[in-house]
DNA sequence: GCAAAAATATTGCATAAACCATATTTTAAC
DNA sequence: GTTAAAATATGGTTTATGCAATATTTTTGC
């Protein structure tokens, strides 16, 4: 169960735990598959414990009226996910749902409890991630608040770059839907698309179709910055 | 210093640290003043410590170019300001304006990592606070990117009413300015003016100069529903 | 108590971006 | 492999909001 898909290093909790814990914590994780576009947890759902992302990429994002969603963060290799409802509450606020096939390793409520009191260093750590998660929060409320839309697309592309990274030939690893960007961006699909064209046209990045290549970042920041 | 400006039982760290330690605390601690829209720290200034807020209220803003601003919460007494810093850089990521004249205790962060270090429990429930922000910030960027202007306003007079209550008379005890109602809800003044003055005229509101007084709340929840 | 600076009041206009409609292509499901 | 369902492509219309301008009132600092 361990070997093939958790090396007891890589995620959160290998990374930051007392390495004696790494063994019972070897026994106690199950490790969870899902498919492209499969649903981990529901916005609505009873928290039962957390997952630390091992492969793959997912989206978290959270509902609104009519069919409407924000794209709260995407998450790649040694994230966390699930967090959020651990302590303040027993439904998820948030829904989670893989990118592409991913594999996560599942800790229950109970055992986390479990190391969360007799780790402190792990508890330490774990509300460092906190305060900087709540940062970034910060950081993009103000964003989503006050900067256009074209701001808020080209930031998307980039967070995209930042946090799947590009291929040999510069293209996403990671095929995210214009749909997808316009939800993390806070815009339609319509606006999207429209300035993609716009920024293919100028060169900033070429669209093959799904799969983007960033050509010119600095320009892109440029964009950010410029956003009014 | 103590007696007149602490109980050392309403703020966040007296009210969740082990009892033995108020002792020290009251030593430690310096009680800081702050006069009606003075500011308490700059983003971008170095992070020294954290406050309690003893008394008073305060607005937590972020900037963003050309004199906009974001004002990512409110927050009264028992509240913390100052802990986005503590452990995820050395510089403040938001500003703090006391929005009338505010006490705080002042713990330094020498003093806190001491504190952090020896209780355990107190380190947990930080966490837990953390958590429960992070999901009140995920909540808030999602209406702010995805909910109209006319709810998002109603929902900043709710939450001012929820943070602030209300006097004998129904008004709001914290005097906040339409400039600030926008720079919450993510909008210009010019915005919040005309929509003021339609929940005036529907009576949904009382708006006799700067104090507002909400008739009814069921109301502007349901303009916060239907929102788009 | 006066001057300067915010904050408020008000309106009209410009426009960015959502919304609508529809056709095509790609992807997923059985 | 066929069909259904997403996702994409693209234009035109509408409208919610931001922006500019200007006058008045309130607050604040010295």
């Amino acid at each position: 169960m361990s070997a093939e898909t958790c090396n007891l290093s890589s995620c959160f909790l290998c990374a930051n735990c007392i390495p004696a814990w790494r063994e019972l914590i070897a026994v106690k994780k199950e490790t969870t598959h899902f498919k492209k576009g499969e649903l981990i947890f529901k916005e609505g759902d009873k928290v039962n414990g957390i997952f630390f992302l091992y492969s793959g990429a997912v989206k978290v994002h959270k509902q609104w009226v009519d069919q409407k969603e924000l794209i709260i963060r995407f998450t790649r290799q040694g994230d966390i996910l699930g967090h959020r409802g651990l302590a303040a509450g027993d439904l998820y606020p948030v829904s989670a749902t893989a990118l592409i096939a991913s594999e996560a390793c599942f800790i229950s409520n109970a055992f986390l409890e479990t190391i969360l009191q007799a780790d402190h260093t792990f508890t330490y750590r774990l509300m460092q991630l906190y305060s900087s998660e709540l940062q970034k929060a910060e950081m993009r409320m103000r964003n989503l608040a006050l900067m256009e839309v074209k701001g808020r697309i080209a930031e998307t592309l980039l967070k995209l770059l930042d946090v799947f990274g590009i291929d040999a030939e510069g293209y996403m690893t990671v095929p995210v839907t214009r749909q997808d960007i316009a939800a993390y961006a806070g815009t339609t699909y319509e606006t999207v698309f429209k300035f993609l064209k716009t920024l293919t046209t100028d060169k900033i990045i070429s669209a093959d179709g799904k799969s983007i290549k960033i050509n010119a970042e600095n320009k892109l920041r440029k964009i950010v910055k410029n956003a009014k």
